[in-house]
RNA sequence: GCCGAAAUAGCUCAGCUGGUAGAGCAACUGACUUGUAAUCAGUAGGUCUCGGGUUCGACUCCUGAUUUCGGCACCA
């Protein structure tokens, strides 16, 4: 007999070989239906999978996270069955489920095109039908790198596990697949599911290897769950700053102008410019000091700093003249460290902090370019702060919480913070270890000390140092770089920065790189997902829309109003076209603005306006002061 | 950059198996003069992304390029 351990600290005895299905099945006929797999002492279990020892378990029901997980792993596993039945030649890369569905890397000997999706569906469906059972086995490392030997893949993949490694397959029919599992019992199991999409993606995520054919694809315990999750797929695209962009007049990208150099419309720019002040404020009062440096700068400058070594390809072609040669600048920090050197610098000086907005070039790769998300000319607050070894923990966390005050004043909400670490793989990074162990170290404790929970990635710091990034998702799903705090004790050495300690001796400062809120290009993609396009009061490129009831009777309040408006600093505009009340009304509610006033006869005659705020039904009638006030409340007040 | 797909009016889209294009909105003109999401009528608008080819004839088929989209890689 063997103890298994209830998530509630309950326990009772089973004998040796009990399965998560047969333990579920004993407390309830109904909890074993819904049943899909176990956790077995951290382990993952399918539901017949012996359990052998005393155990803590938990049973996974279709409600679980990990049940959509094992769902879509099963589903990846049918896909690849498919493709195998179709294709006999093809070979596997990996195919894990992932946060809405899942994968498969293949190598299905020929090129797949998109039509080919539909046959491989049906060819899964098939599969379904058969029921055929899923069963686990295992088998010493030897013996698995023979069975896999028709698949270079596998063979990689099990070579890089220890010698001593058992091997876990998963066979379906005629089908295995090098696995861990769990998996969900049988192909009957995974009946519904669509294949979404297919990509190419390079083996072990390496563009100088070979590139194989993803296919994507996402699986539901029912019909209704997959509908749903379809209609989510199309309402995000209602969110795509690339549409709204184009609607509310933002931003433009013209290819004459060049691929990833976007135009700030009217509107965009306002809101542009009320984010610009609004940092600039912020900055000044946590002590930044502004400063402004050229656009183009000498090749020799970024060979000093190390950005010409590391990121020449992906900087706009040189210019050369009169033998000198010169660049369109990528970012500014070399810049502001010559900037640092204009003056000899005291322990007492520190620390100083140089905030800049910065307009920087990069030739990003085109496959890369996406709407304002990624582009090739892009201007942000980049700031650069000097400090001493024992400022560095105070400056970082202040920065931090700066950004972080940011971030909530905006609305929008951080998925999670990452702290980036060099790893030994890359060549990029500098080669002073104890350094980097040393600014590792650092950023940890502050993390810790902090209490913020982070997820640490190996291989993602800056070659310089490590930076502790905040993540944001996308209304598409991507997860990008919002905010970065980064350590650097490299660039102090390579332009020979110093500052007089008090020994009276010379000592090297440390710099954090910040970025603030990205850059206003990408920022305004965030911020259009974020509120739909329907930007709260104090950013709207327009606040107010003024519409009078009757062109003949109300335009002279109506202007009187709007003058008015614009006079106490608010974005106010005029709808004086010869068009019906309801095209008016409906083109302000379609351009998503904050108030829309329709003056009428009543309006007039009490000297009061009538407002209905973007997003209810109600209207408000208010005098014209208690309205200003109220405005500009909400404006001062930057509510969401 | 790589893999897959797409490109038709300012915008959103239709256009069957090849017979040189159509709708709605927007624009313009005129009428209507309005109290909370589209008044009516008319006019104009296109090298069907750009080259090359097949064909009597190409928006449609083939081919090359460009750009965009979905991914991968990259992201100082």
């Amino acid at each position: 007999m063997i103890k298994i351990t209830f998530p509630d600290g309950n326990n009772k005895e089973f004998e040796q070989g009990v399965s998560i299905e047969l333990i579920a099945g004993s407390i309830s006929s109904s909890l074993r239906k819904v049943s899909v797999a176990g956790i077995v002492n951290g382990e993952l279990y399918d539901l017949n999978r012996p359990i052998n020892e005393d155990a803590e378990i938990r049973i996974i029901t279709k409600k679980d996270r990990e049940a959509f997980e094992v769902l879509n792993h099963s589903a990846a596993h049918l896909l690849a069955q498919a493709v195998k039945r179709l294709f006999p030649d093809a070979k596997f890369g990996v195919g894990p489920a992932i946060r809405e569905g899942f994968y498969y890397d293949i190598d299905a000997g020929v090129q797949l095109r998109e039509e080919d999706l539909i046959k491989i569906e049906k060819m899964m469906k098939r599969i379904s039908q058969e029921q055929v059972q899923i069963t686990r086995s295992e088998m010493p490392r030897a013996e698995a790198l023979e069975f896999f030997k028709d698949d270079k893949y596998k063979v990689e993949l099990i070579s890089d596990l220890p010698e001593d490694e058992i091997i876990s397959l998963y066979t379906q029919g005629e089908f295995t697949d090098l696995c861990k599992g769990g998996h969900i019992g049988s192909t009957k199991n995974v009946r519904v599911f669509k294949l979404l999409a297919l990509a190419g993606a390079y083996w072990r995520g390496d563009s100088k290897r070979e590139q194989l054919q993803r296919i994507y694809g996402t699986a539901w315990y029912s019909e209704d769950a997959l509908k749903e999750h379809l209609q989510i797929l199309e309402e995000r695209k209602e969110r795509d700053h690339r549409k709204l962009g184009k609607e509310l007049k933002i931003f433009e990208l013209n290819n004459d102008a060049g691929q990833g150099l976007a135009m700030w419309l009217p509107n965009g720019y306002t809101v542009r410019k009320v984010l610009e002040d609004w940092v600039y404020k912020l900055e000044r009062k946590a002590g930044y000091q502004h400063v402004s440096t050229p656009m183009v700068g000498t090749k020799k400058l970024y060979e000093i700093s190390g950005h010409w070594a590391n990121y020449r390809e992906n900087m706009f072609p040189v210019m050369e003249r009169d033998g000198e040669t010169f660049v369109l600048r990528p970012m500014s920090c070399p810049h502001h460290m010559l900037i640092y050197k204009t003056d000899i610098r005291s322990y007492r000086d520190l620390p100083i902090r140089y905030a800049e907005i910065v307009t920087q070039h990069r030739y990003e790769a085109s496959g890369s370019l996406t709407g304002l998300e990624r582009v090739r000319a892009m201007t942000l607050t980049d700031a650069h702060l000097f400090v001493r070894k024992d400022q560095i923990k105070q400056e970082v966390k202040d920065a931090y919480y700066l950004i972080l005050a940011a971030i909530k004043t905006l609305g929008l909400e951080i998925e999670y913070i990452e702290l980036a670490l060099r790893d030994d793989k890359k060549g990029k990074f500098h080669d002073n270890i104890e350094l980097w162990n040393e600014a590792e170290q650092m950023m940890k404790e502050i993390l810790a000390e902090e209490k913020i929970e982070y997820t640490e990635m190996k291989g993602e710091a800056a070659f310089y140092g490590p930076k502790i990034d905040v993540q944001v998702r996308t209304a598409m799903g991507h997860v990008i770089t919002m905010s970065t705090v980064q350590l650097d004790f490299l660039l102090p050495d390579r332009f020979d920065l110093t500052y007089i300690g008090n020994d009276g001796e010379k000592h090297r400062p440390v710099v954090i790189h910040r970025g603030f809120v990205s850059t206003w290009e990408r920022l305004m993609s965030i911020l259009l997902e974020q509120y739909k396009g329907a930007f709260p009061t104090w950013l709207a490129p327009i606040q107010i829309k003024v519409i009078p009831v009757s062109l003949e009777v109300h335009a002279d309040y109506a202007k009187k109003l709007n003058s008015l408006f614009i006079d106490e600093d608010l974005r106010s505009e005029l709808d004086m076209r010869e068009e019906k009340l309801g095209y008016k009304i409906r083109d302000a509610q379609t351009l998503k603005i904050p108030y829309q006033l329709v003056v009428g006869d009543n309006e007039v005659d009490s000297n009061q306006v009538t407002y209905r705020k973007y997003g209810q039904k109600e209207q408000v009638t208010v005098s014209v002061e208690e309205f200003i006030l109220l405005i500009k409340q909400e404006v001062k007040n930057q509510i969401n």
